[in-house]
RNA sequence: GGGCGGUUAGCUCAGUGGGAGAGCGCUUCCUUGACACGGAAGAGGUCAUAAGUUCAAUCCUUAUACCGCCCA
């Protein structure tokens, strides 16, 4: 390595833009990124959640990407054989929704197109602007093995697909058939139950009269809708069985509004609800779910009224002059036909959960429709085994159940899209309707020619969810169905990171998938990350405006300011970020005050030892001893919380080991003569960067490369061993009594209004010994002068400290102590005079309370033997 | 309707069965040789409400209120 800069070279300020573009560039290119398998060392791997390939980098990458890389960087510095391994999703309806909007433009569609030419399109359009997300992440300073990066529709994932669609075809699990699916008319394509929200949205509810057939004149039943145009392919009228206001119409029929030319029964079903409207509802099975669920159990006919835009057709039955209307001006046209014939009796507002495409946000239209389902119960019970058994689990851990209770009311998988952007079904039809399945055109058309004695096929127009292939990723990334080194190495993988809003979309389904064909959970913990909203808790929308670019943050602040300013606000139990933009803001001041503590360092006259060396414990100072003790206890409890992906706590140690104990309070020390001070501040600065590393990884190169070091960079720089680092308590609590001490002298100074420079007279009892003296100068800036010894302890000696002040100000100050004291007193004799207390509180607590009270006495005694010189001098005033 | 979180300083949040904490913000002082993106000192809270358990409750239990989320 170079010499280090001289410090005078070095700016103030710390500037993250002339460092972290070089650094990163550094890393990359010397492959220190990228990691082998190694079955010597123990693993630790982490699959990327792929973003889509269309997206740009959001403030949710922040929350759960960065605990990765934080991960993965402190794995490899502890030795692990650690690797990150990156990719991107190919987004099937979100993606062709962007496409489909810029063929627009030119006046195109992906029909005039025809499928290949649109195909390679979408290639094209994707290699150009696709995967920028992943230069963003470089910006923010994750580094996962970029020459491993896969893309879900590569060739080899691609295969991986293919496979398991045949594999899961011939074991009976993915079949064909005609079901209610959710249709997003938008995006024109099936959605998963997944994929839908239920939005509560301000409607009507309309009551409708249907008029009995062979009844008296005006007889009728009112049934109550907040979806009139689906009227058309009503089938019946359901009541409950059990309500007796309409036990006697059950099995007459009545005419349906409002064209009133088709009957239909009244029939009883235990899955109405009497409460909701008048108790009486219609069912239309092809357009409800519950509709349909009553059509199956009564073998009723399912008609469709609407076609795949939404709009009325009839195809199936008569429509009348409702044909060709869109579902919401077709329920306009039936209300006023209604009113007009007489037939709606009541109008009322009326606030329910609509059902809404996720990706389009247009409103759910459930049709009937020939779809690929694959069956979840038998893929659901061995995942859930796996949770139950603890093969897997969830940090924190009340996710569990969510993923849990998902499994157990799980419903088949509706895996076909009608978009053309992704994996292509490996079906194939022959004229006659015969299906094929398999994994290659060669394949089927061996099959077809064998079996169907034709080779006239074709394949089906539809693909699959993009779903199902991420839910291969952890092994299908690695080579799966290859027997590769990566998967005998790093499948499973140690950790999945991700939000909890995925647990059903992706999580659940990888758990599934991977115990399927690997026999094995991909993952023994999934660490749920909290999602990210702005300050007053809204999510972050485009159309909101209230939402944050990680990247402008980077800009203003810097990558490492970023990511500790989001590490520390995430908490281990939170399911939520109310981001503050101010704690990337404090964060680039602590990257500054690092930066200027380094310039201290740098520019000690006596220059620095080598790396990592600390003289002879005997010849340590007393700050010194205690910065070392600090540090050890540092080390142990950030590679707990890490272990623990607390990375809000493991953020917070840090900051406070590094600013609040040793640029505060070390470094300050340091300013007296010390002769070890070189040596100790490098050593723990040294290994204050390597642990914080992870989280900062840009200014911890730069300063560490500044520094003595071994090796070309903190990324593969050894993890701080706390048993490399010497413990003295003793020592570290003589200081901690110092500093106890020095507050006090600093807030009885603060009183007295004097300058800072200006220097104080400090009374010193001569037991005080001239280490803690001449320390006790320094930070006070004060005079000392011997006094005679006080008390047995130094505790007690330091208490005696007293700074030279005019005698109102001392007597002030002494008073509202002696008040203070006396109330501690009072309340630990009531404690103690207590019976009760004594008799049942634990022993221990009994005899803290007890030595607490005896040094509150003691420190009574000492103040008012402080005060009474005061007080009587005072008096004579 | 079922389930899960939350309610602590102006804001965002830690925390523990036995003396209420941090950061930001605010007030005062300080440009002292690493750092004003800094240093020092300070003000500020009935720990949502009620009952219970306990010698002792901000913490445990129950109920209520309000906020948020997931599922149906």
């Amino acid at each position: 390595m170079s010499s280090p800069p001289h410090p005078a070279e070095l700016p103030k300020n710390y500037d993250p833009k002339a460092v972290e573009p070089k650094l990163y560039e550094r890393w990359d290119r010397l492959g220190y990124f990228h990691e082998e398998p190694d079955p010597a060392r123990p693993p630790f791997v982490i699959c990327m959640p792929p973003p889509n390939v269309t997206g740009p980098a959001h403030l949710g990458h922040g929350s759960t990407y960065t605990p990765m890389d934080v991960l993965t960087r402190y794995h490899r510095m502890l030795g692990d054989n650690a690797d990150w391994i990156p990719g991107l999703d190919h987004a099937a309806i979100a993606t062709e929704a962007v496409l489909l909007k810029s063929l627009a433009t030119q006046g195109l569609t992906r029909e005039a197109l025809g499928r290949e030419a649109y195909l390679e399109r979408a290639w094209e359009w994707t290699r150009e602007y696709g995967g920028t997300i992943n230069k963003q992440f470089r910006a923010l300073g994750f580094g996962p093995d970029w020459a491993r990066a896969r893309f879900t529709m590569d060739d080899g994932l691609s295969r991986a697909v293919r496979k398991v669609f045949v594999d899961l075809y011939r074991e009976g699990l993915i079949y064909r058939g005609k079901r209610l699916i959710n249709w997003d008319p938008k995006g024109q394509t099936t959605v998963s139950d997944a994929e839908v929200d239920h939005v509560e949205r301000d409607a009507h509810l309309w009551h409708v009269a249907y008029p009995i057939v062979d009844g008296e004149p005006d007889a009728r039943i009112v049934v109550a809708t907040t979806r009139p145009e689906t009227m058309l392919g009503d089938v019946a009228i359901a009541v409950n069985p059990d309500d007796e206001r309409y036990a006697s119409l059950i099995g007459k029929r009545v005419l349906l509004p409002p064209l009133l030319e088709r009957s239909i029964p009244i029939l009883a079903d235990a899955a109405v609800d009497r409460a909701f409207g008048t108790g009486a509802v219609k069912v239309t099975p092809a357009h409800d779910q519950t509709d349909y669920e009553i059509g199956l159990r009564h073998g009723l006919p399912m008609p469709s009224i609407m076609d795949s835009n939404a709009c009325i057709t009839g195809v199936d039955v008569p429509v009348g002059a409702y044909e060709g209307l869109d579902r919401y001006a077709a329920r306009k046209r039936v209300i006023e036909d209604l009113r007009s014939g007489g037939l709606l009796l009541k109008e009322e507002p009326y606030r329910h959960a609509v059902s809404v495409s996720e990706r389009t946000g247009d409103v759910i239209e459930p049709l009937l429709s020939e779809q690929w389902f694959l069956k979840m119960e038998p893929l659901a019970k061995p995942a859930l085994e796996a949770y139950r058994d603890g093969r897997l689990r969830f940090v924190p851990e009340r996710y569990g159940r969510t993923y849990e209770q998902w499994l157990e009311n799980i419903r088949d998988w509706n895996v076909s899209r009608q978009v053309w952007w992704g994996h292509q079904l490996p079906v194939w039809y022959a004229p006659d309707g015969a299906i094929v399945v398999a994994e290659t055109e060669e394949e089927a058309l061996d099959i077809a020619r064998r079996d169907l004695g034709t080779t006239d096929l074709t394949r089906d127009a539809d693909t699959l969810d993009t779903w199902f292939s991420s839910a291969l990723w952890p092994f299908s990334i690695l080579g799966w169905p290859e027997p590769t080194e990566e998967l005998a190495c790093w499948y499973p993988s140690q950790v999945l990171i991700t939000g909890w809003e995925i647990i059903f979309l992706w999580v659940a389904r990888m758990v599934m998938l991977g115990l399927h064909f690997t026999k094995s959970v991909p993952f023994p913990t999934v660490f749920v990350a909290p999602l990210v909203f702005d300050a007053k808790g809204r999510k972050m929308s485009k159309s909101l405006g209230n939402a944050i670019d990680p990247m402008d943050l980077v800009e203003r602040f810097g990558a490492d300011a970023f990511r500790m300013g989001m590490l520390r606000q995430l908490r281990l139990e939170g399911q939520e970020v109310r981001f503050q933009e101010s704690r990337c803001e404090e964060a680039r001041n602590f990257n500054t005050k690092m930066w200027n503590a380094t310039r201290y360092i740098l520019a000690l006259p006596e220059g620095l030892p080598p790396a990592m060396t600390l003289p002879r414990p005997a010849e340590l100072a007393l700050a010194d001893r205690w910065i070392l003790t600090r540090l050890h206890d540092t080390i142990v409890t950030v590679g707990k919380q890490l272990d623990g992906y607390d990375f809000g706590s493991a953020a917070e140690t840090l900051w406070k080991f590094v600013w609040y104990e040793f640029c505060d309070w070390y470094v300050e020390a340091t300013k007296e003569r010390n002769a070890t001070r070189a040596a100790v501040l490098s050593f723990v600065w040294n290994a204050a960067m390597r642990l914080l590393h992870p989280v900062c990884p840009f200014v911890t190169e730069e300063i560490w490369l500044s520094l003595p070091h071994d090796g070309n960079t903190i990324m593969t720089a050894t993890w701080p061993d706390p048993l490399e680092v010497p413990v003295d308590r003793e020592a570290a609590g003589r200081f901690e009594s110092l500093r106890d001490c020095v507050e006090r002298i600093r807030a009885l100074r603060a009183e007295l209004g004097m300058q800072p420079r200006a220097p104080l007279d400090l009374e010193i009892p001569e037991n005080v010994d001239a280490e803690i003296a001449t320390l006790l100068e320094a930070y006070v800036n004060g005079r000392g002068i011997r006094t005679a010894p006080s008390g047995e302890s130094l505790e007690a000696a330091l208490a005696a400290v007293v700074a030279r002040a005019p005698r109102e100000i001392m007597l002030e100050r002494h008073r509202k102590e002696a008040v203070r004291l006396q109330g501690e007193v009072e309340r630990g004799e009531r404690k103690l005079a207590n019976q009760q207390f004594v008799a049942n509180a634990r022993p221990e607590v009994v005899a803290l309370e007890r030595e607490k009270l005896q040094r509150y006495r003691e420190e009574l005694v000492r103040t008012r033997t402080a005060l009474a010189p005061f007080e009587s001098e005072n008096g004579n005033l």
